[in-house]
DNA sequence: TTGATCGTTCAATCAGTTTGAGTTAATCCC
DNA sequence: GGGATTAACTCAAACTGATTGAACGATCAA
């Protein structure tokens, strides 16, 4: 799953495969562009430009939209992604439902849909995704053979730990490799990620990370969970369970991070007096009203964030820190106003580009459409040649 | 200095490079190969492997080493790192003092020295780094042709940032570009980086950190430092400043971090009992005498350990956890064995290959030997390729 | 209208890898 | 001991993909 192999060689046939992706990848990030603009942009001659645009075109992914005049000389014929050219499917599993949605090139979801779960053995699961999967191949024509992948996001943390079930955890699936498991039911290249690993990439293809290659994501989950990336890239760590910021413990009050800082910890203290907040319209709608329950947990949980942020900072020095995940708009506009950055931190810069703390995609899909991005992400941004 | 630039696409020469560099890595971390074994971990052709062999052999970095039978079959020509093939230059510049060390391409010290300095201003540190590498090509005939580059450690953190003077900082460095003024000095490639991912790299080159591409090196410096490896590469952070993992705040008692485990917190305390602990050979003196004021710091810089790396191991998930810097042997192996680690981490895997925590390279020069690592590990490593 | 300029295309060339046949040297097994 | 088998290496030819250079077309500026 985790590409720990020694760096492969590179041969004529992979540098193609590279390039490729390089143009889709640069196109995607300017939206339309010309050959030659392509080229000087990659390092690469107007004529392996040419050729790759003319193998893109005729695998459809790729369509043209009409000439640009710039200054003298001949107008550039301009490319941009063909929205219908290729398709990513996205899978979130968690405990009591499947949610699935279908990505076109764009990023633009096509169908979403979730089904409740009674079990969620392997078995059933593989079985509900399967149905989807074809539900959603039926509603898009064309889309069957022009899928590139599917990503699924589940509950971490990845093998045998000492992290004991959290209760509603996904038990039978422990000793499951879900990668082989699930790209031999569905027949299709497979990444497995968590749900803030996800959320981090969606981020980077539409979202507020755009051609930002240093940031880290906060996601509101059931628990709290960190996405990072460097270069580009996702930190996954040596098995995949990177960025658990959950779990790290608090400085006195909390047990840690996530029981001060969660939809479940929000829930709790709801609960403990009285009120139900387990759904994002009713936390909304309490919020509206400035429910003084809610209003009470928002400000410890405030200092908890700031917390989180001075350690995320500190440890990554990231461009950016991005809020997001299964919680109303106005709650994490409320935490990107009304939390307080240390001063005494390396990511406390004059002169930076960004905000140091914004609010990304937010509602219930978040991870669901971060799953299938992280199959586009795949396919736009050239990566180490793997194995044939 | 950090590639932000999207990814350029590859070609034919740039194909060679990075197999040439590719194949330098594998006899690196192999010791002695033959050209077909060679192949087979690359995924290249025995062909395409004799070719580079024969280049590298004619340009001095690969020595023959006899041949290996092994079952049937011709027996192999073995091939191995020439050590006298190339040179790499390490130097570590601290407010009152600058150290440098010659590296071969074995990663073994040729000459390791250490000047004292009265002013640490830019013109002047540059003026007795250009002597100390002078020296240093005198004594070691032959390394002048083949340096390949230089590694250069300062304190950070580097850019305007919120964070003031420690007192004792490089105050008049805070607006040079240190890599363009020491590659223009030394006329030679430079990697500037802090101490703490030198130190990473060291390990990953010749220390315990062989053959993981996933680990986290805990440093101690005048303060604490974190590197941070992963894919076999180092997280930078968006300004070279990730892994400041002393400045994050610290359940109760102290202030941060660093404030409770660090060389300067040591000399603080010591100092308040009126002991001298500035060197590493005293403390490894009180040590070895069990000084109970040394105790009674240990057992408080034990739990902030603890804490520290709950940290790190739940937002890396890191293969292992290394131990190093400028400390005696025996008070990191001290460390190692008394830190409690804490079972409910991601790290907690019964199947795990590594220790959890382990004591890699230490004493005075750490950093300046990870300096000159930086170097080797660049031409030992192929990356995305860069402009020509 | 004319010249300059820039993007495109075509054909030739170049760099580097792969493929396949052939050579050499060791072990295996009768 | 001797033929069969196996493995590493070399040579030459084929192949792949990028680069180079010339020709062409479209547009703008003078």
């Amino acid at each position: 799953m985790f590409q720990r192999a020694s760096q492969k060689g590179s041969n004529a046939e992979r540098s193609r495969h590279r390039n490729r992706q390089a143009v889709l990848g640069q196109i995607h990030r300017s939206g339309t562009m010309g050959r030659a603009e392509i080229g000087r942009a990659l390092s690469l001659s107007t004529q392996a430009v040419s050729n790759i645009i003319a193998e893109l075109s005729d695998d459809g992914l790729l369509v043209e939209r009409g000439q640009l005049t710039s200054g003298r000389g001949l107008p550039a014929r301009q490319y941009a992604l063909n929205p219908k050219g290729g398709y990513a499917f996205g899978i979130e599993v968690r405990p009591d439902a499947v949610f699935a949605a279908l990505l076109n090139m764009a990023g633009e979801p096509v169908m979403t849909k979730r089904v409740a779960l009674k079990k969620n053995d392997p078995k059933t699961v593989v079985f509900q995704i399967k149905s989807l999967y074809h539900e959603a191949l039926a509603d898009e024509a064309g889309a069957k053979a022009r899928m590139l992948g599917a990503g699924i996001v589940m509950p971490g943390p990845f093998g045998p730990t000492g992290i004991k079930g959290h209760g509603t955890d996904l038990d039978e699936w422990r000793d499951v490799d879900a990668n082989t498991l699930f790209s031999r039911a569905l027949a299709l290249p497979v990444e497995v990620s968590n749900d803030a690993n996800a959320a981090a990439m969606a981020e980077r293809l539409n979202g507020a990370a755009q051609g930002i290659s240093n940031y880290a994501y906060l996601y509101f989950g059931a628990g709290l969970g960190l996405g990072l990336v460097s270069g580009g890239n996702l930190i996954q760590g040596a098995f995949g369970n990177a960025g658990e910021i959950g779990h790290i413990p608090m400085p006195a009050k909390a047990r840690n991070l996530e029981s001060a800082l969660s939809r479940l910890s929000l829930q709790r203290h709801l609960q403990n007096v009285g009120k139900k907040g387990e759904d994002i319209d009713t936390l909304a709608a309490l919020f509206a009203e400035k429910d003084k329950d809610l209003m009470n947990w928002l400000a410890s949980a405030t200092d908890a964030l700031a917390y989180a942020i001075s350690i995320v900072e500190n440890l990554f020095d990231p461009e950016t820190v991005i809020l997001g995940g299964a919680m109303p708009d106005a709650i994490l506009d409320h935490f990107v106003t009304n939390t307080a950055l240390a001063d005494q931190s390396v990511s406390h810069r004059p002169d930076s580009m960004h905000p140091r703390l914004q609010r990304g995609a937010s509602g219930r899909m978040t991870a669901t459409l971060g799953a299938a991005a992280l199959v586009l992400h795949r396919t736009l941004s050239p990566h180490i040649a793997h194995a044939h």
